[in-house]
DNA sequence: GTACACTATATGCCGTGGCATATAAATCAA
DNA sequence: TTGATTTATATGCCACGGCATATAGTGTAC
């Protein structure tokens, strides 16, 4: 049976207090990290690593990807273009979009960032996540995320 | 033993994803519902609720309870005093600080803002974190948020 | 094929945070 | 005391995201 709202377990609050504390914490340690070694910060590693991951990749659907606005997202591929990472390919289906690819150097990019990303990440979260109890963790958030998803909750406007 | 870093356990890097995904999308649920009933976002209802539960705090306490910047912290304190939520108060002991606290209008929107936020969170994460391992999950990310606590992990500069 | 709705993206304005700096006050050394 | 150092906060400049809008291209009905 799915939870009526007028069921309030104590402690989501907490745990969502949690959760953000934890994420903007990593996320700062992350960029100092990559700031110092790469110039560049988490997020902007994030739309390599999905763009080499996922090229020919659309503005909108890196939007979806992420969660964030489509213009936020166009000019943040903007930036990277400019920094010569990324480039727009015409699109011969739609001419209104382009297709976005990494360029040589943005690969080379993202696979150096990412050895410091795993790197960083494995010290912070290793000994609490390196564990069965971990993998279970990560499980309820993968199936959150899917969930999330799939129903479209919390899309930006534009 | 703690982790090497030489050890890199696979789901690392996509657990972190789909926390920040997850994250994203409830912080971006939250704001709609309480802009929506009470003209605030999340994070001016996380200062209100804190403001409420730790009175006397000075700004310094606020930004590292939330691992944010000072100066951001001054400026989201000069939003809500401004609107009339949130007061400073002279610190006795020492006047470069001031003591905050919330005005009576604040602390009603915050006990309102509160219902608001927890009747969401728990139609958004009930069914998944309404169980047994849910309150585990809620665990281990306690003892991280303590651990990068007490290890000031992730603080920005200013 | 033309008008009309729809879609994809780019751009402008605004609010907000990071970081560097300025200012005021407290603390410490003599 | 007084001068040097440190601390607490406020402020200025910049980068970035949300949202609204503009523009260009696509699809559809007739």
């Amino acid at each position: 049976m799915a939870y009526k709202s007028s069921d309030q377990p104590a402690g989501l609050p907490e745990l969502f207090s949690d959760l953000v504390r934890c994420e903007t914490r990593l996320y700062n340690a992350l960029n100092d990290r990559l700031r110092e070694r790469h110039a560049i910060v988490t997020s902007q590693f994030e739309f390599l690593r999905h763009l080499r991951d996922h090229p020919g990749s659309r503005v909108a659907d890196v939007a979806a990807a992420f969660a964030i606005g489509i213009g936020a997202t166009s000019k943040g591929i903007d930036r990277l273009e400019r920094d010569g990472w990324v480039a727009r390919r015409p699109n011969p289906a739609d001419r209104r979009s382009s297709l976005l690819e990494l360029t040589g150097e943005g690969r080379e990019l993202a696979d150096a960032a990412e050895a410091t990303f795993t790197e960083r990440l494995t010290e912070l979260l290793g000994d609490v996540f390196g564990t069965p109890g971990g993998a279970a963790v990560a499980q309820v958030f993968a199936t959150l995320r899917a969930a999330l998803e799939r129903d479209r909750i919390g899309l930006p406007t534009g």
